[in-house]
DNA sequence: CGTTGTTGATAGGGATTGGCTATCATCTGG
DNA sequence: CCAGATGATAGCCAATCCCTATCAACAACG
């Protein structure tokens, strides 16, 4: 078996096209294709499911993609740990964050890249259902989530903020000489928020929920940049975590209050899978986020 | 990078020469050596302190060794994973346990094996910390061993027994008419034991303790079948674990007492590693275990 | 109904490399 | 000084990996 054949069948996985696979892996269609085959063929089963086209993986097939990635995530913590002893740390750190947390990606880029100059950090902005798959399928080498909300793992994590929650409006909506919000009249106001599948938008569902309210928003959006867009537009109100209302507090137009009763903070942190050799890349994202966290500035 | 290069590193590693390594993967020795040679060169760094004869690894050497045990831990997950799906489980199952467990691994591989035919057992007898090593660096795919004792990471565990204690001693030294002992008295005797390093001596030494005993045993062995033959001799008794007693309770010179106070049971049971993808192997042995943990009958 | 674009498989050839046998250089022990 | 052990090197062969060029099947569309 060929790990370079794992890494064609991992992008075909990806890709779900022979050819934009074949480019992804920076070789010619007809490689990947007749790799695809010889994997198929060392394994004695049909892996991917073909009619003149891509049609899917085939029940082996996807029995068999978790481990291929966990084949590869090791070869990069291999190279990377042969890498890493004698000189710095190198490629691509790949970060991901729940949009509630882009706020932090700066502090945590800049302490990560300070302590590791050969690094370039991606960051990418998911769901926190999606950086726990992507953590466990090494798409990630860490994420900024929620902690305690996690089913969590083998994870290790490393508190980072504190999450509290501003009302957003726009100025010259009546809102100007106000010094804080309840609960219950934002409840009735025409909210913009997050789309049920975000982690923002449940924890505060079950805010409004533990006040007893519950709030049917006339306008959903899936980034924090389309709702404040739609609080400029006068029509809206919205909620947004504390963090990232610092980002944009310099918006004229913009009014940020806050609520009369806090709920219990949420606790934002890095997390990297716990596995047994630790990766470099992992090690790398806990020390960063550790600077961080004795400094106490994040955000 | 080729995972046939991994597999000679970790079987120089194992063997800690080229020649019987090269046997070992089933290959000659200058096929070894250039493959080592490639992989060196590949990761751009010396892998192996070698000075006409092999010396050990370099400290980049150790450092990937780990990984490269993970890497063909998932390799072979992969081939079990794609194999599992249509035929049955087949190669060979590596077990690991602690002497004291050894009377379980007939009933255990009794329903392993009926439970997969293609699979061939092998046991391996081994300290617990090296168990939970040989679990880390995938050497096993599951152990037998102590439950409650380990720092346990990421394992998931079904409990298969509680082990008791029995002290033994050759008829006709003395205790022929006794129906029990007492710790105080035991600690007195002549006794021969494990040695320090072993879990089930420890536990032992806790339990003498907890009774405000110390013992020094003039007699120290790395096995039940030392233990037996010196209490053969008359000169010692021992302790013995009830499970391992009882597979040797035919022997008609050999005396069993059970002690007046025992200690709150060890919980002993079969350990698997708790990766994202679980592998067939460690699935099958779990699936054994709880089979065998509902009928009740172990050892 | 024919044309065109897309998608993946096939054919053939060249370069790389993994593997073998045979041999060598060096060290160790007697 | 000789014999054995250990690992590296040389030279050769076969496998295979990857490429370009091409083909076959299908879809979209005028």
């Amino acid at each position: 078996m060929q790990l370079q054949h794992l890494r064609y069948f991992t992008a075909l996985a990806r890709e779900r096209h022979f050819a934009r696979a074949a480019s992804a892996c920076g070789v010619s269609q007809p490689t990947l294709s007749a790799g695809l085959s010889a994997l198929e063929h060392d394994l004695g089963k049909r892996l991917i499911e073909r009619d003149r086209r891509f049609i899917g993986l085939t029940e082996e097939g996807a029995a068999i993609l978790p481990w291929a990635e966990q084949v590869l995530g090791a070869v990069r913590g291999l190279t990377h740990a042969s890498a890493a002893l004698s000189v710095e740390l190198q490629g691509e750190f790949r970060l991901a964050a729940i949009p509630a947390a882009l706020p932090l990606v700066g502090a945590f880029g800049e302490a990560l890249l300070a302590q590791n100059r050969g690094l370039a950090m991606s960051v990418h902005s998911q769901t926190s259902r999606e950086i726990e798959r992507g953590l466990a399928a090494n798409t990630f080498d860490a994420g900024i989530t929620y902690l305690d909300h996690e089913p969590a793992g083998n994870v290790l994590s490393v508190p980072l903020h504190e999450e509290q929650y501003l009302f957003v409006a726009r100025r010259g909506t009546g809102f100007d000489g106000r010094t804080c919000v309840d609960w219950a009249e934002v409840a009735e106001m025409r909210l913009c928020l997050l789309h049920q599948g975000m982690q923002f938008r449940r924890i505060l569902d079950r805010q409004f929920a533990d006040c007893g309210l519950s709030v049917m928003p006339p306008a959903i959006a899936d980034s924090y940049v389309s709702l404040l867009s739609l609080v400029r537009s006068g029509e809206f109100v919205t909620i947004f975590p504390a963090a990232y209302a610092d980002l944009v507090s310099g918006l004229d137009w913009c009014l940020f209050l806050p609520f009369d009763a806090e709920p219990a903070p949420r606790r934002i942190g890095l997390v990297v899978v716990d596995r047994d050799p630790m990766g470099p890349m992992a090690r790398a994202g806990l020390l960063a986020a550790q600077a961080l966290q004795r400094v106490g500035k994040v955000g």
